[in-house]
DNA sequence: GGATACATACCGTTGGTATGTATTGCGGCA
DNA sequence: TGCCGCAATACATACCAACGGTATGTATCC
């Protein structure tokens, strides 16, 4: 393979392929080797020319994921003027269940339970950056304009997306849709009291869709 | 290292090696040649005799914990009768986080963000064992006796046992004191309302001197 | 005398490094 | 403006120690 003139068209091929092989098979099943099989020529030179590790890679991929994800949410959150904190709440979650690479991700991913880094590391993004950066602001809006009530902001930002990524996905602990559902109920009982019961029907319908679909999955025990 | 009489004594020994290597240093980054150099003369051998894989080992020190734990917690529980579920739940809890192991746990791990493996198996296990086993039944006993209300016992069994092992513990997602106790208030409010709140003082002031203690450990990053 | 409880020697794979090489962009000079 | 020279860039190739695991040997127990 020749020198590329725009290194970062090579750097995205190895997010590309690292990714998807992380996703299917789990980072600690992936290696080096795998991802340079699917590169298309490119060899272990080039890699470790653009990234210094194997964990690297795994966090250029979750960086890239994610800035996708703010750039989509501010842009739609920052269109709608006049929508209540709970509404935006609301709007955020159907946002990042719907995208077609959270799609994607379903489809391809076996258990999370099975790729305790990448888990691992999106929980830590997820506590560490969405929680105060993302979630917490929303609630504080809510709080303002009447809509969410609770002394702790930052906190129920934090059991919001706790459960939400961890419990009431099939992604990670799986459940019969019966369960699913109770799941579903349950959390907005706990919700109800602080106005933040963003589980709506269209809400509940996907993650029940995203539930089955998963229910279809071999399950590698 | 001659063949010895009591074989249960060389599993024991590779257990408690490995446990302590895999909470002190982590799965990923304890090598099996690690666990040997902590054998006392032990070889590659007897590790492989004994177990078929490094993962092995890892189960097997999770299942002893467990069954060690299950076996303290019924000859507490049972001792008691004529409690409400919500106050075994209590006791359940107490006995959980003052146990001398956990202790040593405390002490000796960093964070739990850092040994992947361990922390999802770990929760993997509290899901589908602890929650219907253990909490759930003590929930149910609790709606019979007028303590406890809900309708959905496992699924209010599974939310107290994901926040109360990853969110209110300075083990997983680290919290400055200030926070851990917001974290211990709303944990409480989210409870209230099914008469599930098991969260008292005792519980409490345990689990801030932990975070206390625990903010003194170096975080490696 | 088999089955058990190890020890020893060995293996393929892995993540990572050292080094080599062709290409590119760029500062300076005509 | 055009071209030269050269360092920085973008890889390829060859190599390495450490790893998890296996095959085989051997002494001991029942």
């Amino acid at each position: 393979m020749a020198r590329n003139k725009y290194p970062e068209e090579t750097v995205e091929k190895i997010l590309d392929a690292a990714m998807r092989l992380f996703i299917e098979k789990g980072y600690e099943n992936t290696s080096i080797q795998d991802i340079i099989d699917n590169l298309g020529g490119l060899t272990k030179g080039a890699i470790y020319h653009h990234f210094k590790s194997k964990e690297d890679i795994m966090l250029a991929v979750l960086e890239r994921q994610h800035n996708e994800y703010d750039a989509k949410l501010y842009r739609i959150l920052n269109d709608r003027d006049n929508m209540t904190g709970l509404a935006r709440l609301r709007a955020l979650f159907w946002i990042a269940l719907s995208s077609p690479r959270q799609e994607n991700f379903f489809r391809s991913s076996p258990s999370l339970l099975n790729n305790p880094k990448m888990l691992i590391l999106q929980m830590k993004g997820t506590m560490e950056e969405a929680a105060p950066q993302h979630i917490a602001p929303l609630i504080q809006q809510g709080i303002e304009d009447g809509s969410i009530r609770t002394d702790y902001p930052l906190q129920l930002a934090e059991v919001i997306l706790l459960l939400s990524n961890l419990w009431v996905t099939p992604l990670v602990f799986a459940a019969s849709p019966q369960d699913m559902e109770k799941r579903l109920k349950l959390f907005g009982q706990l919700l109800e009291p602080f106005g933040a019961n963003f589980i709506d029907e269209d809400f509940t319908r996907r993650i029940m869709d995203l539930t089955e679909m998963y229910g279809n999955h071999p399950d590698p025990e």
